[in-house]
DNA sequence: CGCCATCTACTACCTCGGTAATACTACCGG
DNA sequence: CCGGTAGTATTACCGAGGTAGTAGATGGCG
């Protein structure tokens, strides 16, 4: 049912265990309920149940897909966990810093440990990125994306 | 006093609304609900009872605080907007990014329109940062935090 | 063959954010 | 003095995330 995903780019906005359960996922490709479950760490493991009961909602909202085997059915990530995350980035920046990118970094910056190892590489990331766009584009005000 | 980071601070988690109305009251300074309702924008106000009720259960989580003025309460707020965008920032990096810093910039960097000037002040931002930390720090492999 | 282990389905319930109606109260202008 | 207005307090309700119990189906094995 439903309509044609692809370029629908709507914000996903995802609680503690569902992203839990995504990076599972993310990270085996496809699994059982059991193997969710024990893929989200020994300790204090939540009822079998719960993790069915999550992983059907998430179905649900087309998070992920199910294929049965036998029986058993065994989940797999529909979202792409680029996706997710770009999403739940923006929301922050919007929600949060209003849209202002260089506000977010300057927080991440000041507000948090960050050894001068990590710093080089953002560095280069940020000089990377720069290049990138530098010689095509005039430094125009905000263009829209290319 | 930039190092003051020991202080036993809570993750604060906000919803949109919380967090709208915390920044009208972080430009006023101190507002009564008709007027943070107000500050929350004229697109569909909200219906008054909405913003007090609001408030109220944010004055219950201590998030603001009120005075009462007569009749009339004023509202001001408890906890600093940089201290909630820590949290926030803080919170994403570490269910969405488990903690990784550079992955984070570098998806601000590739997912979003980045003009050429934010690029700019962001590689400054960085540069000073690393600038601030460089002299007393050895550029050894620091492992990651925690 | 019959019973237990395993799975799925369904239902319930709690908390929180959000939205608001209703009810109560105090003040102010005529 | 009295009613409208502005303010607070109380209560309700919805949806989503999260947690889990119970019921029902089924497959394996002694």
């Amino acid at each position: 049912m439903t309509r044609k995903k692809g370029s629908k780019k709507k914000r996903i906005r995802l609680g503690d265990l569902q992203l839990r359960i995504l990076q599972v996922l993310w990270n085996e490709g496809e699994a059982s309920v059991e193997a969710v479950r024990r893929g989200l760490g020994p300790e204090e493991p939540l009822a079998y149940t719960t993790v069915a009961t999550m992983l059907q909602k998430m179905e649900a909202r087309e998070l992920v897909a199910r294929r049965m085997e036998g029986r058993r059915g065994l989940y797999r990530p529909v979202v792409a966990s680029s996706d997710v995350r770009s999403s739940m980035v923006e929301d922050l920046v919007d929600r949060v810093f209003d849209g202002n990118l260089e506000q977010v970094v300057a927080h991440l910056l000041t507000s948090r440990e960050v050894s001068g190892d990590e710093l080089e590489r953002i560095a280069r990331a940020v000089a990377e990125r720069r290049d990138e766009d530098a010689p095509s584009k005039p430094p125009t005000r905000k263009a829209k994306k290319s």
